[in-house]
DNA sequence: TAAAAAATTTAGATTTGTCTAAATATTAAA
DNA sequence: TTTAATATTTAGACAAATCTAAATTTTTTA
């Protein structure tokens, strides 16, 4: 059995590590907010657990039974994440604190019986896949909003990005999942990329167009 | 803001300090599992928060304060047993372990709309009444099913005993929440009840009666 | 009311997770 | 390929919650 701090540990490293493995120290201390010291402390005691294969100053990777026990709190968060939306009306930028102490809870049957509850999802409120009870993602398939050229036509079906300012934002322009829209221009000057949703025009910055995920 | 553990003696202080006021550091310590000196150690962290009145060798009485954060707690734990029976399915000897984790979890705004989702209950699964946001019970009146006399009849409401086996026991009998029963006889060897439930005979020993409440 | 028993507290350690400051290793730059 | 910068680890401390063993206080019994 993990503590808490283990759990956040091991999530993070998952969550690193699809971009970048090994994964390294500083990078872990950063997420977790704590110390360079801490997450070194840390890394022994999961590695002892064999949780985690731990280099010295080579950094870390999750070993099968860390990657399962992590993808296991994934499940948990997202399936979480989506019983506050759809269940307790949250927004989906409302939902993140909560899920990140509901992730930790214990019982096994608990979160089946939630996924049932739930009519089993496939994804939570950010579009983010949701893994079965044997650590299996659906694979879906996505291409950021920026990378689509003039013309193309998608579907929103996720983000990249999960703060509180940046999903309102989304949310006040209309930009919500399930959404179809098709790139009419990109700007020259500032890369900005102008919409149309419902025949409406819009523009959005380069920097929103990179955390919306299209789905063709 | 109050750790977990804190958060569990002010619930175990609430609850004992309805028996006996003040509460005694050893009654702590048993329902606690923990130790003697443990507890005095807490009291005086819990007493320097002003969240209890502790006067050394005494014993100790929560204040209004203490008294608010339990009475929170206990209102979470409840309202998360209604959820688990009434949503997730779960059997009514199922619920508590998982609700002693799910208490603790801090947000206001999920409380409140899992109580309205759960349509405001008024009890929890073992009849226990759930506190309102400011902490006002709905007063029940109960007696215990060992009390009442020959042809007295009533309808159970609840339970004074939540350990698994107790509760199995009862639900095999039928003797769940709502049933309406007749005490039909009082067997003078050893106390037992005989009950009729639905025109049926049944006999239950005066242990398990003390713990079946009853309201007219 | 003095001794015995029970309850409680103190003293001193331990575990978990954290920190700062100093030491060491790795990587990048000159 | 030596030096400088960056990343990481070690050493030593600390706070929270716990424990055991010993000391103290309160309560009960004789
Ligand atoms: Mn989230
Ligand atoms: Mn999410
Ligand atoms: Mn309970
Ligand atoms: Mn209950």
């Amino acid at each position: 059995m993990q503590s808490y701090t283990e759990e956040n540990y091991l999530k993070i490293i998952y969550h690193l590590s699809a971009v970048n493995n090994p994964v390294q120290t500083n990078a872990i201390a950063e997420r977790m907010q704590t110390k360079a010291a801490s997450v070194t402390d840390m890394l022994k005691k999961l590695s002892e657990k064999e949780l985690v294969d731990y280099v010295k100053y080579q950094g870390v990777t999750l070993t099968e039974k860390g990657k399962l026990t992590a993808i296991n709190i994934v499940r948990k968060h997202r399936l979480w994440e989506v019983f506050l939306v759809e269940k307790l009306n949250f927004k989906w930028d409302e939902v993140h604190e909560v899920a990140e102490e509901l992730e930790h809870i214990k019982s096994t049957l608990l979160v089946e019986r939630l996924d049932e509850f739930l009519d089993f999802p496939k994804v939570d409120p950010h579009g983010d896949p949701i893994p079965d009870q044997h650590g299996n993602f659906a694979d879906l398939s996505f291409i950021k909003l920026s990378k689509l050229k003039v013309n193309e036509k998608g579907t929103i079906t996720g983000v990249s990005e999960h703060s509180s300012p940046f999903l309102k934002h989304l949310e006040k322009l209309g930009l919500t999942l399930g959404k179809k829209i098709e790139v009419s221009e990109i700007i020259d000057f500032d890369g900005s990329v102008e919409l149309l949703i419902d025949s409406e025009k819009l523009n959005i910055s380069r920097e929103v167009a990179k955390h919306i995920l299209i789905s063709k």
